[in-house]
DNA sequence: GTTGGTTGTCTATAAAACTATACAAATCAG
DNA sequence: CTGATTTGTATAGTTTTATAGACAACCAAC
């Protein structure tokens, strides 16, 4: 039977397996049934060993993605994931309300740091000048969702990060600086593996993958005061952009 | 030194490291350098033999991310991904214009099914309600993008098949259906490792990471018409979500 | 309780990944 | 040219993955 695993491709064909059957069950495949085929099975069709597929089982049973009892068999367990949304507006902790029980944001570390090209374009500034780097990780309910680096010009914001470690947002913080209202411009979205920080950070295995954002924010005037770069679990997060009835764009037709 | 690599964990440490080494490049880690540390730092530095470091190069110079050559070191090659844009008006080919020479939409396979429960939920028919099933791959100067499923109201849309094979794009083909315009009412972003069918119809090594997007198209009425799963290959590609100047959103702190 | 189908565990073997060490070949600075 | 640095190649040993087969434990249906 036709397998499509790879050898020798540096990741073990037990996990290959597992990303299969974890994709296979997003597209609905299994639903009907509510559960995974035997092992047996699963190892035909993969064209494996039985105890090759019992590995990729074990792996998705740890991540609670599906159950599996001795006689019956493995069942899919309901998933739930954080859905974040991407607009004009977007702001993390108001952005997951309703969903979670608890938001926070944790900051790590704060420095102020001559801009690269990337940031200084961003935010309009000129190549060099000082900017304000400030580290978090937003968690809800205790699990780490994202891990985001910000930076804003530090002769303006320079008493950002006191107000951020009093009031544990940078919404407020940014309000207590003068800027009462914000605006999303722009967001990139990409997807990579996770790397070692990433892990650590967000507490992921090995062969994780994290949403990869690069936005920024202006004020009320136009003016951008914020670029950040965020790293989302994908195990854990979904971002939506939803569009409101009246807004224009010029680009591209849903062949995607 | 804390390397952060994890053995047995079903990916092999090479590639761990050759993740670890992208991130880093795009975090513009080595931007100052232009090169890579030196394979015994590397080696150093992850706690590895230089050997497994070797591995990881090899993967990346395969991947065209870095050259190495003996006795100079590894230099960084320039990177150039595809951004695709997320908006109101999103569409395949148009949003492309500029970045590739040539844009095509390959139609993979058509059928009739009745609706699944989300794709009747999204398209707002009753659940079993026959629909039109769309397989697309995307691709831009002949390399594969994204692999899509497209549903339509089969009974709206009968004659939608007839005008892709035709035209060669959904969207004159909805045209020629007397759907003279339509927007995007909203995208699900996601991201997972990329799954067998994934790495054979993008043309991709295991491994490797898929953004995945769940959207909505409406008519001029505000009627939804299409509702795709789109799997884009998270390496050559970027999505965008730029908001217009005066679109509002009701979420929620720019934390991420 | 019995039967058929399924998962759990054990042992043994083969293959691949990783390590360790040594030295050759290329580049660059002096 | 010379020497220091860096990548390329070779060999051998250890650890981890994957396979193979056999059988016990468990569940559900009859």
């Amino acid at each position: 039977m036709e397998s499509g695993i790879e050898r020798r491709s540096g990741v073990a064909l037990w996990r290959q397996i597992a990303d299969d059957i974890r994709a296979a069950i997003g597209n609905g495949v299994y639903d009907a049934a509510g559960k995974l085929p035997t092992e047996a099975a699963l190892a035909a069709q993969f064209d494996v060993n039985r105890h090759t597929v019992r590995q990729a089982l074990a792996a998705l049973a740890r991540d609670g993605v599906v159950r599996t009892v001795q006689g019956r068999g493995t069942e899919l367990l309901p998933r739930a994931r954080v859905s974040y949304p991407i607009g004009a507006r977007t702001r993390f902790s108001a952005g997951l309300g309703g969903q979670v029980a608890k938001a926070a944001t944790r900051f790590l570390e704060t420095a102020t740091e001559p801009a690269s090209e990337e940031v200084a374009r961003a935010l309009a500034l000129a190549p060099q000048t000082p900017v304000l780097r400030l580290e978090t990780v937003g968690a809800a309910d205790g699990t780490a969702l994202s891990r985001a680096t910000h930076w804003f010009d530090a002769a303006r914001f320079a008493e950002l990060p006191a107000h951020c470690a009093q009031s544990g947002s940078i919404t407020h913080a940014l309000k207590a600086c003068g800027v009462g209202d914000y605006k999303r411009l722009s967001t990139e979205i990409s997807a990579a593996p996770a790397s070692r920080t990433d892990r650590e950070d967000l507490g992921l295995q090995a062969g994780a993958v994290v949403l990869l954002t690069t936005s920024v924010n202006a004020d009320q005037d136009g003016v951008p005061i914020q670029m950040s770069r965020s790293r989302f679990a994908a195990d854990r997060v979904t971002l939506s952009v939803r569009n409101a009835p009246e807004s224009g764009d010029r680009d591209g037709n849903g062949d995607g």
